[in-house]
DNA sequence: GTGGTCTAGACCACT
DNA sequence: GTGGTCTAGACCACG
């Protein structure tokens, strides 16, 4: 299971954390039953505060996405099998939305954006890992 | 000049106004040496404290944005005349670029995610729907 | 680290703080890393808000001075590792520039400014006498 | 008799035309009986208000610098003849003692900062006009 | 009229 | 504990 943190990022890392889980459940890169890095280990990994790993793993239990097995850390949940692309569409939608509306804001049409976009989305793009948004 | 103050919404006013000036800058919609509404003004008309506005204009004027007419208010600065697509393209790649991350989390094809923004660009946007805001 | 606050200073005590921390990164004296006192405690050190601290604080960062570690303080940024001498004589140079244009009005030869900059900074500095404040 | 105004410099417009004022008299530029140019010119020549121009005489004229000959515009009074070096100096030495200070917070020897100085001083300079120092 | 500065205090979010 | 955001209101300086 891999985690991409950003200290730096404007969305505090707890959600990070929350949404990267949520994301690759919807995927099905983690399925019932598979175990997630414990708390401790997901902290020094990537050198933050155990206690805000714990936050985002308590508000994912709370989601009923993952349950906590006493002793042995917490797996992915016996899953509800909704993963449809439809829903992963959902989750997609209001970050493009918000995309959608700052493009029209920069007078740019419809093919440039769209232009943009694929141009970010083709290559793995290893490149531009940390994002100084804030 | 328009504004579109959202109150409710998760980014911070003052941020609003800081982003929604940068993109009218951008776009051509605002030029150099055109006034920007003074600090009382906007602040009346949206119904937010003075201060707000001055804190966006004041983060504004020290990007280089936004020049301070002594006594006379504020206006767009002598503006680097790097105002052509590539600059705004610039403004909305990084918004793009976490677009695209979430996709291939989510396991979408390339495809799938073009085609749904393109649908949340092409109709004259039926927002008002979801709130996402906070 | 040390702050000296003036409040009847001419110049504003928020601008005072960015000052003050400009010069001492650019002197060493503050290292990449390096805590800066929190918000709170310099304000009440002073007896001022901390609204003015987290003031000059944001301007700071926003210059990329200072980065905000998020729940634990400010700390001084990755620098950018170009603090030599030359770059603490071009932090001085527009200061003495205003005092070169104001020397030549005064009609003062070089020798006389000189000298006279040289007892400004030979002694200890009896400084404190004239208030030019406010 | 020339001024150099910078309507974006941190030290008010009206300050500006004052200190001038003061510097060409103790220089001996300006002399007993010379005129000035009148509120009028003055503020059509630099592109700025009236009123500014206006308010920097009368502070001149409360300080016993200019008298105001009605219907023939303001001179210089009858100057009291203590123009002396050492005068001129005073006048300089509050702009060089905060360059100093500022300085020795930067870490700067006596040496360097003399030579840097000297520097500003030597050539006619003539660029560098604008002081971007706001 | 314009913006700048500072204060006082409330509430929120993150760690 | 940390900083962020916003409000309300006072006072100042400039033009």
């Amino acid at each position: 299971m891999r985690f991409h943190i950003a200290p730096s990022d404007a969305v505090p890392i707890y959600r990070q954390i929350v949404e990267q889980v949520r994301r690759q459940v919807a995927s099905g890169q983690l399925r019932a039953g598979d175990e997630v890095p414990s708390v401790r280990v997901l902290a020094q990994a990537h050198a933050i505060n155990p206690m805000t790993v714990s936050k985002a793993y308590s508000l994912l239990e709370a989601e009923g996405l993952l349950e906590r097995r006493r002793g042995l850390g917490m797996v992915v949940a016996t899953v509800r099998p909704t993963s449809r692309t439809s829903q992963r569409l959902a989750l997609l939608e209001p970050t493009l939305r918000a995309a959608a509306q700052q493009a029209a804001q920069l007078g740019l049409s419809v093919d440039e954006a769209l232009a943009l976009f694929k141009r970010c989305m083709t290559p793995p793009t290893d490149l531009g890992g940390r994002d100084e948004s804030r």
